[in-house]
RNA sequence: GGGCGGUUAGCUCAGCUGGGAGAGCACCUCCCUUACAAGGAGGGGGUCGCAGGUUCGAGCCCUGCACCGCCCACCA
C-alpha cells in the first residue's frame, strides 16, 4: 500500500469491477424486500454538470446504504429522448453538413436523429458510470423506446376517455425557430435592452389623439382596439369612441378593461389579441376579432410588409408615423423577455390550435396525496411549493409541432371527426369515413417522462419488476423540475397504477458557482464536472458536494472537494498502519482495554447518529460525522494510543483494530465507495465486496467516559502545561497520545492565562447561579449542568494552583 | 409584483425545542516522531446584516428595514 492514496486507476477499476460481478444488478425477487430510488433520466444528448453529480451522490449513497442493509435495491438509469432538444442538437448537425430538416423530410430526419443517438447519445450514462453510481446500467431505457412509446401513446388515450384532454385554438408560446409551440416551463426570460415607443392614435370623430406606448410596433396593423383602464379620468369621455390605427388607417374601438395598468406608459394599451397574451384574454372578454400580423417564421404577413422582418417592420412603420407627427418620443427601455430554452429564439406568442390536458381535474388525487403527506418532500419548505404550485396549475398544452417525438394517437376524417385510438383506426369512430389522416403533433416530452416510475418497469405489462419495484421510495431531483416532472409523475402513478409512485422527494439544492449566481455560459462562471472528477476523483467529488448540500442553493466549493480528498488519504493511511501493524490479524470484537472500548462506543454513536441524518436526507451532517469521526476519534485519538500495542503485537488491539477499521470503513462506504473497497481489498480473506458486505449492526458499547476525561485533561495540559493526575489505563493513553516529553514545556504565562479563563468563567456561574429569576425560571436540567461546569472549572483551577 | 432561501471568523459554511460563539480552509508558532507534511500539537481572528420587542437570558422567538441569490409572474 503506498504512503499516498491515489484515486486515478483505483476508481475507474472498482466501476469496472463492480459492474462486471453483476453487483449493480437489481432483479425481481419477491422474498426480499425491494428498495426503489427513481432517479431522473437525463437529456439524451447530456454530458454531466455539478448538478447531476450532486443527484447522483445523493442517489447513490442512499442506495447503497440500503443495499448493505439487505435490500433489494432498484437503481434504474436512462434517459429522456429530450424532444426539442435533441431535434436541435441534430438539426445543427445537419446544418453544418449543408442540408435541412425540411430537406430531409420527417421519417429520413426522425432516421437521422436514432442515427445520432447510436452514435452520440447515452454518453452521459458512462459519466454517471465515472461517478461511482451503482445503476442497474442493464436496465437502461429511453422514453422513445418501443414499450416505453406505447405505454405513453395509451397515456394519453387513458386521458382522453377520461375527457381531460381537448384541442383549443389560443394563444401559446410559439418558438419561430422550431415552428413549434412551447410550455411556459421551456422558456427562459432575460432582461433585455429595448426601445419603447409612444405612438399617436387619432381620433377618428373630431380632433386630438390617444397615445399608447409599446415596445413591439410591428404589431400595429394586427391591433384591433385601444384599452383603457374604467376609472382612469384622462381617458373617460373617449371610451367608445373610435381611433385609427396608424399605417393600416383601420378604425377600431377605445374600449375600458381593468387589466391596464394606469402608470404605465400613458395608461393606454393597444390591444392585439394575436400577438400578445393579455391582449389575447382582453380581446376574447371583449369579443374582438383576432388578425395577425406575423406568420409561423416570425416574418410578417401584413398588407405592405410580408416577409420583412418584424425589425424592419418597425422601421417603416415607425418612418410612416413620424411622417404624420404620430411617433411622439422613443425612449430606452429594460425589461424581461421570453426565449425557447432550447435555442434562445425570441419567442412569438401566437394563437394556434392544440392539444390541451385540463388540470383541474387531475390535480385533485395528487393535491390529496401531498396534503395527507402521502408523499412528503424535503425540505419541508419545498413540500409547500409543490402544493402551491399544483394548486396553481394552469392546463398544460402537450402537443408539440415537432417530429422527434411520440406522435399522437388522433386520427382525422375529411369531415374533421378526431378518433383517439392506441392504433390506426380502420373507421372514423363518428361518421365510419375511411380516408383517415393521423395528427403530425409530438407530445410534449414532459407528457412521457411523467411516466418514468413505471413504464421503464414495463408498463402496461404487469411484469415481475413492476410487480416488485413499483411502488418505489424516493425519488432525488433538483427544484426546478417539481412543476415540470414530480407532479405529473405522482399524477401518472395514482392514475394509472393507483399508487403512488415514491413516498419521499429529496430536492437538493441547486449547485451555483462559486461567485453565487447560477452557472452560465454567457457569465462564464460554470464549473466543468469532468475537471472537478479529472483533479480530485469521485470519492471527494462525491463528499464535497454532500457536505456543502443544506440550503436550497449552495456554491461550488473547490475546499469541500478537497476536504473530501484529505479525508480519503487520512483514511488509506489510517488503514495502512492497521493492516501492517496487524499482520493479518482477524477481526475480532475484544474491547480489552478502554481505548478499544471507547472507540467501538464512538462507532456506534456515529452510526446512529449517520442513520438518522440519512433518514432525514440530511447529507451535509451525515458528512461531518463521518469526517470527525474518521480524523479525531479514529486517527487522533484511538489509533494514537493503541499503535504502541499493535507495534508490540498485543493481540486483543490487533483484532480490535482491524474491526473498527473494517467497521469505519463500512459507514463510509455509502458516500466514498472506491476508497473504501480499495481498502477492504486489502484486509485479509475477504469473501465478498465492500459494496456487497452487510451494513453493520449499532452496537451497544459503553460509552467509556473514562476517555473523555482523559481527552479533557490533555486539554487542561496542552493549554497550561500542567500533567494531569492518572492512573492505569488513562495515564498509559495519555502518555501515548500526548507525549508530554515532546509538549512545549509552560510558561509561566501559559498557566496564568489557563488560569485567568478559569477564573473568568467560575465569575459567570457564579454570577448566573446567584440570579433567582435563573435558578427559578431556568429548566432543572440547565441549573444543575451550571453547578456541575462551576464545580469543575474550580477543581481545574484548584489543580493548576489557582 | 409574488414565493422561497440566505446574511455568523479573511473564505466556504455548521450552530438541535432560547442557556458558556463552532468546523474546514487560509494565517501565525512549534514538531520531517517508526500510518499520513494532502500530517501532528498549539494559537490569533467574530459588536452573529441593521433597528426595535419578548425573556432572568436571544445567533436562535416576534415586528420592521436593508442587501444578496434562486424560482415564479401578462405592466404593454
Amino acid at each position: 500500500m503506498p504512503p499516498r492514496y491515489d484515486p486515478h486507476g483505483v476508481e475507474h477499476r472498482w466501476q469496472e469491477t463492480w459492474e462486471a460481478e453483476g453487483l449493480y444488478d437489481a432483479d425481481p425477487d419477491p422474498s426480499r424486500t425491494p428498495y426503489v430510488d427513481c432517479h431522473p433520466p437525463p437529456n439524451v444528448t447530456g454530458r454531466l454538470h455539478t448538478g447531476h453529480a450532486l443527484n447522483l451522490a445523493v442517489g447513490d449513497t442512499l442506495i447503497r446504504r440500503k443495499r448493505m442493509e439487505g435490500f433489494n435495491v432498484l437503481f434504474q438509469p436512462g434517459f429522456d429522448h429530450a424532444g426539442i432538444a435533441t431535434q436541435n442538437v441534430v438539426e445543427k448537425a445537419l446544418v453544418a453538413a449543408g442540408t435541412t430538416r425540411q430537406a430531409l423530410g420527417r421519417e429520413a430526419f426522425v432516421d437521422r436523429v436514432w442515427e445520432w443517438l447510436h452514435e452520440y447519445g447515452g454518453k452521459i450514462l458512462d459519466d454517471f458510470r465515472r461517478m461511482g453510481a451503482s445503476l442497474d446500467y442493464r436496465r437502461s431505457r429511453m422514453t422513445m423506446d418501443e414499450g416505453y412509446s406505447r405505454a405513453v401513446l395509451q397515456f394519453f388515450v387513458h386521458l382522453h376517455g377520461r375527457g381531460w384532454i381537448y384541442r383549443a385554438n389560443r394563444i401559446i408560446n410559439w418558438c419561430p425557430h422550431h415552428e413549434t409551440s412551447l410550455s411556459d416551463l421551456e422558456l427562459e426570460h432575460e432582461d433585455v435592452d429595448d426601445t419603447l415607443s409612444t405612438i399617436r392614435y387619432p381620433l377618428a370623430d373630431g380632433d386630438g389623439h390617444i397615445a399608447i406606448a409599446t415596445v413591439r410596433p410591428a404589431t400595429i396593423p394586427a391591433d384591433v382596439a385601444v384599452a383603457v383602464h374604467p376609472d382612469d379620468d384622462r381617458y373617460a369621455d373617449l371610451i367608445g369612441r373610435e381611433v385609427i390605427v396608424p399605417w393600416t388607417e383601420n378604425r377600431v374601438p377605445v374600449i375600458a378593461d381593468e387589466r391596464v395598468e394606469r402608470d404605465f406608459g400613458t395608461g393606454a394599451l393597444k390591444i392585439t389579441p394575436a400577438h400578445d397574451p393579455t391582449d389575447f384574454e382582453i380581446g376574447r372578454d371583449h369579443g374582438l376579432p383576432e388578425p395577425s400580423a406575423i406568420g409561423p417564421d416570425g416574418l410578417m404577413t401584413a398588407a405592405g410588409l410580408e416577409g420583412l422582418t418584424q425589425k424592419e417592420a418597425e422601421e417603416k412603420i415607425l418612418a410612416w408615423c413620424k411622417e404624420r407627427d404620430l411617433l411622439e418620443k422613443r425612449e430606452h427601455y429594460r425589461h424581461s423577455v421570453a426565449f425557447c430554452a432550447r435555442c434562445h429564439s425570441r419567442i412569438e406568442p401566437r394563437i394556434s390550435l392544440q392539444w390541451w390536458c385540463s388540470m383541474d381535474g387531475i390535480k385533485q388525487r395528487p393535491l390529496e396525496a401531498l396534503r395527507n403527506r402521502e408523499i412528503v418532500y424535503h425540505p419541508e419548505s419545498q413540500h409547500r411549493f409543490a402544493i402551491d404550485s399544483l394548486e396553481n396549475a394552469p392546463d398544460w398544452c402537450i402537443s408539440r409541432q415537432i417530429w422527434w417525438g411520440h406522435q399522437i394517437p388522433a386520427w382525422y376524417c375529411p369531415d374533421g371527426h378526431v378518433t383517439v385510438r392506441l392504433d390506426e383506426p380502420g373507421a372514423c369512430a363518428e361518421c365510419g369515413a375511411t380516408e383517415l389522416t393521423r395528427e403530425t403533433d409530438v407530445l410534449d416530452t414532459w407528457f412521457s417522462s411523467a411516466l418514468w416510475p413505471f413504464a421503464t418497469l414495463g408498463w402496461p405489462e404487469r411484469t415481475p419488476e413492476l410487480e416488485q419495484f413499483y411502488p418505489g421510495n424516493v425519488n432525488t431531483t433538483a427544484r426546478d423540475i417539481i412543476r415540470l416532472w414530480e407532479n405529473r409523475m405522482i399524477f401518472s402513478g395514482l392514475e394509472l397504477m393507483g399508487e403512488k409512485p415514491f413516498a419521499d422527494v429529496v430536492i437538493h439544492p441547486t449547485v451555483l458557482a462559486p461567485d453565487g449566481r447560477r452557472m452560465s455560459k454567457s457569465l462564464g462562471n460554470g464549473i466543468d464536472a469532468f475537471e472537478v472528477l479529472d483533479r480530485y476523483g469521485a470519492d471527494a467529488t462525491r463528499y464535497g458536494l454532500l457536505k456543502n448540500s443544506l440550503t436550497q442553493d449552495v456554491r461550488f466549493s473547490y475546499a469541500a472537494i478537497e476536504e473530501g480528498s484529505k479525508l480519503s488519504n487520512k483514511l488509506w493511511n489510517a488503514a495502512r498502519l492497521v493492516i501492517t501493524a496487524s499482520e493479518g490479524a482477524a477481526p475480532a470484537n475484544r474491547a480489552s482495554s478502554l481505548e478499544e472500548r471507547w472507540i467501538l462506543a464512538r462507532l456506534s454513536q456515529t452510526q446512529r447518529a449517520v442513520e438518522t441524518y440519512l433518514d432525514e436526507f440530511d447529507f451535509a451532517h451525515t458528512m461531518d460525522e463521518l469526517y470527525h469521526l474518521t480524523f479525531d476519534d479514529f486517527c487522533d485519538w484511538f489509533l494514537e494510543a493503541v499503535k504502541g500495542r499493535l507495534y508490540d503485537g498485543d493481540a486483543d488491539a490487533r483484532a480490535t483494530a482491524t474491526y473498527a477499521l473494517e467497521w469505519l470503513l463500512k459507514l463510509l462506504h455509502p458516500a466514498m465507495p472506491h476508497v473504501t473497497e480499495e481498502i477492504w481489498s486489502h484486509l485479509p480473506d475477504r469473501e465478498t465486496r465492500l459494496m456487497a458486505a452487510p451494513w453493520p449492526a449499532a452496537g451497544d458499547e459503553s460509552e467509556a467516559d473514562a476517555l473523555q476525561r482523559v481527552q479533557e485533561a490533555a486539554q487542561v495540559f496542552r493549554r497550561s502545561g500542567v500533567v494531569p493526575r492518572l492512573d492505569g489505563d488513562e495515564k498509559r493513553i495519555f502518555d501515548a497520545v500526548v507525549k508530554p516529553e515532546r509538549a512545549p514545556q509552560k510558561e509561566n504565562g501559559n498557566v496564568e492565562a489557563e488560569r485567568e479563563r478559569l477564573r473568568k468563567e467560575i465569575a459567570r456561574g457564579e454570577k448566573m447561579l446567584s440570579n433567582e429569576k435563573f435558578v427559578s425560571n431556568a429548566p432543572a436540567d440547565v441549573v444543575a449542568g451550571e453547578r456541575e461546569k462551576l464545580e469543575r472549572y474550580r477543581r481545574e483551577l484548584d489543580a493548576i494552583g489557582g
